[in-house]
DNA sequence: TTGCGCCGGCTTTTT
DNA sequence: GCCGGCGCAA
């Protein structure tokens, strides 16, 4: 194997550092507190490092295998070091390199599950029925073989779509079970037949020669259970073995590591069951509470300093987290100041959310907020779900506040980099038949349906690949006319080339620019006339410039297919919004927590669907969403919010009334309703405080508690006998009787969002209301008032 | 074959 | 309220 030479080169480079590192004192270890220094020197046997938020881990995991390099425990090449995201992994090497004074690219056992996955089943790929240049689907590829397998089997794709399909099976791979492996259990899902679609589907992978993402490790897998021989040379390679992110691993990639670890146990799994918040797609937590059984003997080492946060921040995000049952349980503290408390505040409804956000932002930004100025690019907006971005982009928009955003269609996702790639997959092997289906008729070729079919159908026919099936098609006129020649040129060009990626004549970017040009795919953009166009075709440039740090075009691919970096911009301080998900592993000075209310966080459908399970992992994400700030957290909700463009009110979330009060400040809103700030007068004057009165009143059947939120607490009591002891079920009555009681048909009302309109109907505490502008709506009573007091609301 | 209009559904996302 | 997928009409 070719790697196998770069390994060895850089084994000497790496070994001659190591060595000199050995020969003085260690400065790495001085730099660690007792517990990093504990997990670092535990070398032998099994070791659980339980990593809080912000304690240092990366530093310790490093640290480690600098440690491990340095004792000459074991060659560079012989350590195994995993994580779960290309990023995690350069971070990685970026910091040993550092440590060690150069760099590391001789450590070719550190990466991602998949990347090491394709090194290893490229090596033995036969074991598997493939070939070891076999491609690696992506999703849409594997949606669509999904997709055609259900047609081939006469299935109505309504009833059982594609996409339940694919969810199904790579649950099945997550979990490592092979089509004969899944339990009778599970046999009855999607009609009876995902197993034998599964089988075929499987099957089907093996004549494209291709993989999909959870194939890579259910294909190792399945080679080390079978194949003692090859499982016992990993085993011997391997005498370290290292693992970030333990607490996201799945089956299969726990099977995976058990079977490398063998007896020997030298494996370090480095975690946090408090921020696995990725249970919805196959990770265990079990496989981190489970570590010392699995593993007896386990050393087991918590880093409970925290470097990042302020102690009011901690102890908020520790309030919140302890709710949680089966934790291993960490208590994380700072040596640093306990700084200001975690800021909360509720809002009218979402936009009022956003402009406050949006205000505080630009005071901040100003220093007018009483502390220095802070750049935009220490502040970030970190929501549940991403449809909750779009009001602050809107915003941010409108008062020209900078912002980006993270994690959006990721560039390789992105239809014409797909496009593109597809493209050149087709130039590099034009045996690939899911790329000539995807460009086939993109541009447009006047190729239908019909078209598609025939010469499907031919190339089935003759054995052979698609574009060898158009070619016949096209040569014995089945397929006729401008389809026809379009067709016949396509395959001329693809031909033409694919021999000169052959030949290497001109360079891989000179070809691929010409191959973008030949197909008709530039001009096809340059003659698209929506708006978004023109970033389409900066995208392809982007992706032509991508391709120059690459040798050739197959390196690229390859490198594509596993890594999926968003396109890197740097111009301009800007404010960050992402997911709470995407926002795992970061940090910044200043953290917005917005759109805290039931049902969108925690998610309703999380609740549903996974019951208390789904509650927790809600509650890790609150965790790790507290955990991301350093000096200034602020948490809001909204009393409405516009929800699939139905008004609906909500909640202040559960999560709220777990946040301890004493590190917890609640902000009253701006002056926009009332402007007295008195708390009596605010609860009795501002429709923002009835509105949360209200809607808790609403839901109190579900909510018991909703009145311990210390938010609404302070703004209902502040000066009344603090303790509840007024029973809730009485006071619900008395207050939902009130605002039912107010108002009687054909009344005249005034509603905040929606204007004027006379009440047309009263049924419990809903008004249906026949508005001036908005239509006829219906509306809980509380968040209308009489036309008349309308005049009084100051705006 | 393509383009338009309607209907349904609708967290989170890495590899 | 928006997007995507499907079915139908030209």
């Amino acid at each position: 194997m070719s790697s196998h030479s770069e390994e060895d080169a850089f084994e000497g480079a790496v070994s001659l550092s190591a060595r000199a590192m050995a020969a003085r004192p260690a400065p790495y270890l001085d730099d660690l507190n007792p517990a990093q220094r504990q997990a670092v020197e535990a070398l032998d046997g099994p070791v659980l490092m339980l990593a809080g938020a912000g304690t240092g881990k990366t530093k310790a995991l490093t640290s480690r295998i600098v440690h491990l390099l340095a004792q000459g425990r074991a060659r560079p090449d012989q350590v195994l070091a995993v994580t779960f995201t290309n990023k995690a992994a350069r971070e990685m090497k970026t910091r040993i390199g550092r440590m060690l004074g150069e760099t590391v690219e001789g450590m070719p056992w550190l990466g991602t599950f998949h990347a090491i996955c394709v090194k290893l089943l490229r090596r033995h790929a036969e074991l598997a029925g493939l070939k070891s240049n076999f491609t690696i689907l992506d999703t849409d590829d594997q949606l669509r073989l999904h997709k055609q397998l259900i047609v081939a089997a006469n299935i109505d794709e309504k009833r059982w779509p594609p996409r339940m399909l694919s969810g199904i099976i790579d649950g099945w791979k997550n979990r490592a079970w092979t089509p004969d492996k899944v339990p009778a259990a599970e046999a009855g899902a999607f009609d009876h037949k995902a197993v034998a679609l599964y089988a075929e589907y499987q099957a089907r992978l093996r004549e494209l020669n291709a993989v999909d993402f959870g194939d890579l490790l259910l294909h190792m897998v399945t080679i080390f259970q079978t194949r003692e021989d090859v499982l016992a040379q990993y085993q011997a390679r391997f005498r370290y073995i290292l693992v970030d992110e333990y607490q996201d691993t799945n089956v299969a990639q726990y099977l995976w590591l058990r079977l490398l670890a063998g007896k020997a146990h030298n494996i370090c799994c480095v975690g946090d069951d408090d921020q696995s918040i990725y249970g919805w797609r196959g990770a265990e937590v079990g496989n981190i509470l489970r570590f010392e059984k699995d593993f007896p003997g386990a050393t087991v080492v918590r880093l409970e300093q925290n470097y990042r946060s302020t102690g009011h921040i901690l102890a908020a995000a520790s309030g919140v987290i302890a709710a949680n049952k089966g934790r291993l349980g960490k208590t994380l503290w700072t040596a640093g100041e306990e700084g200001e408390k975690v800021r909360l505040i509720g809002h009218w409804d979402g936009e009022e959310e956003a402009r406050w956000v949006g205000e505080e932002i630009e005071a901040m930004q100003g220093g007018t907020r009483g502390m220095a100025p802070m750049s935009l690019d220490d502040m970030a907006i970190l929501v549940r779900a991403s449809h909750q971005m779009r009001a602050f982009e809107d915003r941010f928009l409108t008062i020209g506040l900078p912002y980006r955003v993270i994690g959006g269609p990721r560039f390789y996702e992105r239809m014409e980099i797909r496009d593109a790639m597809a493209y050149f997959r087709l130039a590099v092997s034009p045996e690939d038949d899911l790329a000539f289906e995807r460009v086939v008729n993109t541009p447009k070729r006047g190729l239908g349906d019909k078209a598609i079919q025939t010469i499907q159908t031919t190339a089935r026919a003759n054995g052979v690949s698609l574009v060898e099936g158009a070619r016949l098609c096209a040569e014995d006129g089945l397929v006729k006319g401008k389809g026809g020649a379009a067709l016949a040129l396509l395959v001329k060009q693809i031909g033409r080339w694919h021999g000169q990626v052959l030949d290497e004549a001109d360079t891989h970017v000179e070809l691929a620019e010409m191959i973008l040009d030949e197909s008709g795919y530039t001009s096809h953009w340059q003659n698209d006339k929506t708006p978004e166009a023109p970033g389409r075709l900066e995208n392809l440039q982007e992706l032509v410039k991508a391709l120059e740090e690459f040798e050739n075009l197959q390196g690229f691919l390859e490198h594509v297919a596993l890594i999926m970096d968003n396109g890197s911009e740097a111009e301009g301080a800007k404010v960050s919004i992402m997911t709470l998900h995407a926002a795992k592993g970061l940090e910044f000075p200043a953290v917005f927590l917005p759109g805290w209310e039931d049902g969108l966080f925690p998610s309703q459908r999380s609740m549903d669907e996974s019951g208390l399970k789904g509650l927790e992992e809600e509650r890790r994400l609150a965790y790790v969403g507290i955990t991301r700030a350093e000096e200034l957290c602020t948490i809001s909700f909204a009393a409405n919010r516009r929800v699939y463009g139905q008004w609906q009110s909500a909640l202040p979330s559960r999560f709220i009334d777990e946040l301890p009060e004493a590190h917890v400040e609640v902000l009253t809103p701006p002056g926009l309703y009332g402007g007295g700030y008195g708390a009596a007068g605010m609860a009795a004057a501002s429709p923002v405080l009835q509105g949360m009165a209200g809607s808790e009143l609403h839901h109190k059947a579900s909510r018991a508690d909703v009145y311990n939120s210390p938010g609404w607490r302070r703004l209902q009591t502040r000066s009344q006998e603090r303790g509840m002891s007024q029973p809730r079920e009485a006071r619900a009555m008395t207050i939902n009787l009130e605002a039912v009681s107010a108002f009687s048909e054909g009344d005249r009302v005034f509603h905040q969002k929606f204007g004027y309109g006379r009440v047309t109907g009263i049924e419990g505490d809903k008004l249906e209301i026949s508005f001036e502008k908005a239509g006829t709506k219906n509306v809980v009573g509380r968040f209308v008032v009489p036309a008349a007091q309308a005049d009084d609301v100051p705006f």
